[in-house]
DNA sequence: ATGGCCTGCAACGCAGGA
């Protein structure tokens, strides 16, 4: 069972990059971010007919997850349960008995402004949701675009992102909440090359001069951590025309 | 050189991303 995530920064212009991706890499489960697309204007033909259900939670301009899988998604859930938000930024359903958690972590903006805070604010409530969910669900998989690099080794630079939004001290400690809650950052099961980022900014020539962050991320629970045989970052829809700023990042499990 | 790029908007310069 391979699994994905993929902040397509829209999906309207991403769909054929998205298209391809299925056919070349065959994923049975693929969590999108940043679709940016109403729940009426969601491709779902063209996803139906590349051999996916889709479930998805969007709205106009901003954010927008989406679950693509081969088989049947069940038991939607939209959004943090008890937590008031207007931003799409969250979705879960159960694919062959996995539970999926998509999630869209805001991004923060800069360190003390008040987008960080909601994000650290907004990190609070989904540790306490997936603590409850993986009461009910030991197989639970969390996959998103975390907008967190963990540690220096996923920054080309740490030195100039040293305390910097996306690796914050406290952003980190937000992170390591999620690991303590029994998930495994999948990536860090397997040797890694050095360099390996998941985003890259559209200026600079950052892709070309290998200027990335590690901020996307597929963590798993006990059980599907045993099962994992293979982690990583697929790169190459990076080099396509028009890309996302994101590449995929993909766990499998046997 | 502290900005450089991309997306969506009833836009024609902005907000937001990271």
């Amino acid at each position: 069972m391979k699994l994905a995530a993929w902040n397509v920064n829209s999906l309207n212009v991403r769909l054929p990059h998205l298209l391809d991706w299925l056919k070349s890499a065959a994923p049975d489960v693929v969590c999108l971010q940043e679709t940016k697309l109403e729940d009426v204007k969601f491709p779902l033909q063209a996803i139906q007919d590349a051999g996916y259900n889709a479930v998805f939670d969007g709205q106009k301009t901003y954010n927008g997850v989406a679950i693509l899988s081969k088989s049947r998604a069940e038991d939607v859930v939209k959004g943090i349960p008890g937590y008031a938000d207007e931003q799409k930024r969250v979705i879960a359903a159960t694919v062959d008995g996995v539970r999926v958690v998509c999630a869209y972590v805001p991004n923060g903006q800069a360190v003390d402004s008040d987008k960080y805070r909601y994000k650290l604010e907004w990190l609070g409530a989904l540790t306490g949701y997936l603590r409850g969910a993986l009461a009910d669900h030991p197989s639970l998989a969390l996959l998103g675009d975390y907008n967190i690099a963990p540690e220096d080794r996923d920054v080309h630079d740490p030195a100039a992102w040293a305390g910097q939004v996306l690796c914050s001290a406290p952003e980190r400690a937000a992170f390591a909440a999620l690991l303590a809650l029994g998930l495994t950052d999948s990536f860090r099961q397997f040797e890694q090359p050095a360099g390996t980022f998941s985003w890259w900014d559209y200026r600079m020539n950052a892709f070309r001069r290998k200027m990335g962050l590690r901020i996307d991320h597929i963590l798993l629970s006990a059980p599907l951590a045993a099962r994992c045989t293979a982690a990583g970052v697929d790169a190459e829809p990076r080099t396509w025309e028009r890309p996302s700023d994101h590449a995929p990042v993909v766990a499998t499990l046997n």
